[in-house]
DNA sequence: CCACTTATTCAACGCTTGTAGAATTCAACG
DNA sequence: CGTTGAATTCTACAAGCGTTGAATAAGTGG
């Protein structure tokens, strides 16, 4: 036998090693967080030395950065579905917003995103600049008044929703309907779209 | 010179040690969170030897444990807001939430019970176990219907507002002015709370 | 078929971590 | 005033971390 042992070297076969290391570090991270999740980790769950990993990305935080793009353009998203009927805006952006954190597809980026932009600069960085950033560019090309204000409002109701069903998993809303959540939260997102959002007028 | 150079040994003099390691502690799984706050730094910040916490906490997670303990009872708030006028109690909640955020008294420690919650199972327990079971309950004494999946819709909405406000910050809903921000998000907690949340109905 | 680049592993480094044990000093109490 | 117990520090350890450098094997282009 001259070696069923193998000691370095490449191996036959085409090579998807890098995607498999980015799927186990999007998993690890969202899991755990920057700091908790170990390069050796990560590389164990790839079936892969750890010297891999920095031979593909230099170090851990561009790892983090490849691992953690944001895989929706929430920009495009909310610009359709005011495009669609301003007045059900909420309603399509409850429902958008649901079926994406429901797809296993991306799920785990998404959580791995808002729980590292809890504790990680860089995340949070990345939070402000790509989905907050398009979120009020949608509402200005609408022309809504106090975009930027209403933005955050949108986003602060979303990303409640997102912790409470998908990371805190508080039931029942985590294992209800996507329809029945969709419909609870709706006509908060309008009200923040285009309802009154000032003092002295308590009507809504 | 017989020792100005002490190694080891009581200090005289009366003793809160115990107190500022807690302050430390609490400020530093505040910042980072679990995993990055280290029981060396925590004792660095309170000008005391890192076996002196051992000595006290015994371990990590113990440490982690008392001092994130919560400060407030989510339960008296609601119930008060509740008994107060059931058709304003969003107004009084949005409003309390913010001054207790407000006041640097309380925002260490509920910024690190947020900021773990997200990444350490013991605090998302402590979550589910006190705030959550809290608003249920206050919500059930008052007979309205559903009171759990009410509870997880309003959680959710006071999650995010923490999140977007204190944590990621984002402008202009971090500087704005409490009662602007209570005004904002009272009628949806109004909503959660009293309103109609069902499928099948949009009127709000 | 040879040179070059790329993929891969191994072994090791310097550092930081949580924790344990012994030693020293003070406070409290009889 | 002597004894006991608590507060405090020092030193050390084993484990785990990110990272490096050299070695090896396979693909790729001339």
């Amino acid at each position: 036998m001259v070696s069923s042992q193998r000691r370095g070297g490449r191996r036959p076969g085409a090579t998807d090693t890098r995607e498999s290391i980015l799927a186990a570090a999007r998993e690890a991270f969202t899991r755990a967080g920057y700091r908790p999740a170990t390069i050796r980790g990560i590389a164990a769950a790839a079936g892969v030395d750890p010297a891999l990993v920095m031979h593909f990305f230099g170090n851990k935080e561009t790892l983090f950065r490849e691992a953690m793009m944001l895989p929706v353009e929430p920009d495009a998203v909310l610009s359709r579905a005011l495009a669609t009927s301003p007045d059900r805006a909420g309603e399509v952006i409850a429902a958008t917003f649901l079926e994406i954190w429901d797809s296993a597809a991306h799920r785990d980026s998404l959580l791995g995103l808002v729980r590292a932009s809890v504790t990680e600069q860089a995340a949070s960085d990345m939070f402000r600049a790509t989905i907050l950033d398009g979120i009020e560019h949608a509402l200005t090309e609408f022309g809504v008044s106090q975009p930027r204000l209403r933005g955050t409002l949108i986003a602060s109701q979303l990303m409640g929703l997102a912790m409470a069903r998908y990371i805190l998993a508080l039931e029942p809303l985590a294992s209800a309907p996507r329809p029945d959540v969709a419909a609870a939260v709706a006509p908060t997102l309008q009200r923040y779209i285009s309802g009154d959002i000032t003092r002295e007028s308590p009507r809504d």
